[in-house]
DNA sequence: ATGCCTTTGTGAACGCGTGCACAAAGACGG
DNA sequence: CCGTCTTTGTGCACGCGTTCACAAAGGCAT
């Protein structure tokens, strides 16, 4: 959320904690496979593990949804399926439309990961006239001044922005303006939204650098067990302007 | 101050919060759009408005890494872009390696943002003979067999994987096997991996259904309001208004 | 039916993250 | 040099999320 001053309940959602809410996906992931292999019941234990998830974090979340298991037994792989795309809202069609069919979003157009859970291209849109017309997965790319009328038509509510930062709070706002109230970003902009709009990034620079740091603090952590563990030559930094090492961590 | 039990420290590095890690790419992102600028100072408030979180966060974010700023004029911002990168390990180069040339990896291949900030492709992996020696990007698509030698040549210690989720998995064994210590995952696959490795996923399937699952809950509260407002009985009942299916288990 | 064994559902404790509110710090003008 | 005014840095309280641990529930064999 850009400017949450109001603060509503849009935290937590008809009682479901959004913790969980962004873990039913994984779940339903790992129902689906089960029921591919037609698996008729899995325990807490089994599916937490194929989700990645502790056991008891599984039945709390779906404690929320209900009492779905059977005790000695497990969950039904079928009824659950069933009752977590109900929930997410994947019993119905979600038209989409893509703004900025470059790179990434001729990418995004190409995946077909979309269509297999009620999600749906209905239109790619970009503001390169030489673009207009073109065909990409199959879809003509529109453009960018057609765009409510598209978003209209269609009856899309989810938006997907793959233009430059530069010009994705401009989109953004057309997009709203035209009725859209779910956006997923990649550009790497902070954009600013109405209130009951959503709005998730997609960031890769940004978990690139969260994988950075970790990952200097792994190679520091290294060197200081071999380096040797006595700090006892103190360093000579006590508030070096610059050039500095951080603190030491203490042992 | 014994951390009670003796767990994994890993959540908490260097005793900055893992949430404020993931804040810390916001912010220099931010403050790197004001260096080119040219603007010589910021305060908590202006700087939090501009990566849209609260400034009394922003303000505690940045205790935990010291008191670098100066009270009734607020942060240098220059000082700030080089403690922040500093911190997060980007003063150095990483080397990275993506796996799964196809429609997704080409886009990342060719995205300019990674070199940007430190990151930089060195090497571009696939399992297809066909691709293997095309150039993408400007770079030439390696076999896969060669992974362990290009990482290994290369000093890369952070992999990006974008091959199908059935080859995830098995791609990521080898990145682990040849030394890579982070992982970023753009396959909807939960992988395992032992101690010491990280993994962050991205995930656009995870991500959409989040948003229908909000989208979901916007609607039927709108119905919910035109319908009648229940003073306390919000709930009608705890099953599916319409779409009502029968509670049955299938025995 | 009865008792055993497995697994769920959840109460309770705990830790982390967030936001408030304010005292301390320092710039700046006079 | 002093007063004022701005803004930081943080102590504190609160709520959310996670995890433990266990009683209740139900299948199943006897
Ligand atoms: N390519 C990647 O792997 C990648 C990764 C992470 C983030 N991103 C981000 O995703 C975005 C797109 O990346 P890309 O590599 O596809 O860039 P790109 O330049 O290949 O594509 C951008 C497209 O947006 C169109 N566009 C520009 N302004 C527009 C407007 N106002 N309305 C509609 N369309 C407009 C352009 O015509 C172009 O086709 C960028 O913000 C980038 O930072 C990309
Ligand atoms: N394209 C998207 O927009 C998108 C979005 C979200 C997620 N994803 C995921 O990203 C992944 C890639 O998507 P894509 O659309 O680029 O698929 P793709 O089929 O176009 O590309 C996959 C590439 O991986 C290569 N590959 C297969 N097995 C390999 C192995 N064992 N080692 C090395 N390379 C191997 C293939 O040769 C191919 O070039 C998929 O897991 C997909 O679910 C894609």
């Amino acid at each position: 959320m850009a400017t949450g001053r109001n603060h509503r309940p849009a935290t937590r959602s008809r009682g479901i904690p959004e913790a969980t809410v962004a873990r039913l996906p994984l779940y339903l992931r790992a129902l689906t496979a089960l029921s591919e292999r037609s698996v008729p019941t899995v325990s807490s234990e089994e599916l937490a593990s194929a989700a990645g998830v502790n056991s008891a974090k599984l039945r709390k979340d779906f404690s929320y949804l209900g009492s779905y298991g059977t005790r000695g037994v497990g969950y039904d792989v079928e009824y659950l399926v069933y009752q977590i795309s109900r929930e997410l809202g994947l019993t119905q069609d979600w038209p989409v439309v893509i703004v900025g069919i470059g790179n990434l979003g001729a990418a995004l157009a190409n995946y077909g990961g979309f269509a297999s859970r009620g999600f749906r291209v209905a239109a790619l849109i970009d503001a390169d006239h030489a673009m207009t017309g073109a065909q990409v997965a199959g879809l003509p790319v529109q453009h960018v001044d057609d765009l409510e009328t598209i978003i209209r038509t269609n009856g899309v509510s989810i938006g997907v922005i793959t233009t430059p930062g530069s010009a994705a709070q401009q989109v953004c706002d057309r997009l709203v303006g035209a009725g859209i109230t779910s956006i997923l970003n990649f550009a790497p902009t902070v954009l600013s939204v109405p209130d009951g709009v959503d709005v998730r990034k997609v960031d890769l620079s940004i978990e690139l650098q969260i994988l950075a740091f970790h990952e200097q603090r792994k190679a520091t952590d290294e060197l200081a067990r071999n380096g040797g563990p006595g700090p006892s030559g103190a360093p000579p930094d006590d508030q070096g302007p610059e050039g500095d090492i951080p603190a030491v961590m203490p042992a």
